[in-house]
DNA sequence: GCCAACGTTGGC
DNA sequence: GCCAACGTTGGC
């Protein structure tokens, strides 16, 4: 099982916006990143856990955690013209260009954990979060990574 | 709002 | 296939 760190600007979609809603389930959706979609595609599992994290937004952090809740599938956003941010006039609906899955959300932090708090941790200077330039809106977490911030953020790693 | 870093586009 | 120009991301 494989572990993940999901960007989202809470303005459009927060955590808390997931929680809330009946079946804290969403479609991932408007990915419009190559390296992004490969990761969802190819090394997404069901049942794999992510970090949901807030970007753009005052703080930035990560606001809980998410399960991966299916595999890959066409991105219906792509075709729909009145979304300003997925519809890609390029992508073919005989050959789409993108896809989601769904993620569940499995347990909000008790608190945020900004992203300055994220980098005084010990043992993250791998993390492709913290990396220079790192803008990649589906990241990869290592389990050493992983365990190292839930324990900061005072959950389980198994997340229950 | 600034701007560095990165991804994408398109002319050649 | 190179690479300059352009657009986007996202922290600050």
């Amino acid at each position: 099982m494989k572990y993940w760190l999901l960007k989202t600007e809470p303005s459009q979609f927060s955590f808390d916006d997931l929680w809330k809603s009946k079946t804290r389930t969403t479609g991932w959706s408007e990915v419009r990143n190559y390296q992004a979609r490969n990761l969802m595609r190819d090394d997404m599992k069901i049942g794999d856990l992510g970090f949901f994290y807030h970007s753009s937004a005052d703080p930035t952090g990560i606001a809980g955690i998410v399960e991966i809740a299916s595999g890959p599938y066409t991105d219906p956003t792509q075709f729909d013209k009145k979304n300003e941010m997925g519809y890609d006039p390029k992508s073919k609906p005989d050959a789409p260009s993108w896809i989601q899955v769904d993620v569940r959300a499995v347990r909000p932090f008790p608190k945020l954990l900004e992203l300055s708090e994220i980098r005084k941790l010990k043992g993250l200077s791998k993390m492709v979060l913290l990396q220079r330039g790192s803008r990649l809106s589906v990241q990869p977490v290592s389990a050493a990574e992983w365990a190292i911030i839930c324990r900061a953020a005072g959950v389980s790693a198994s997340a229950r």
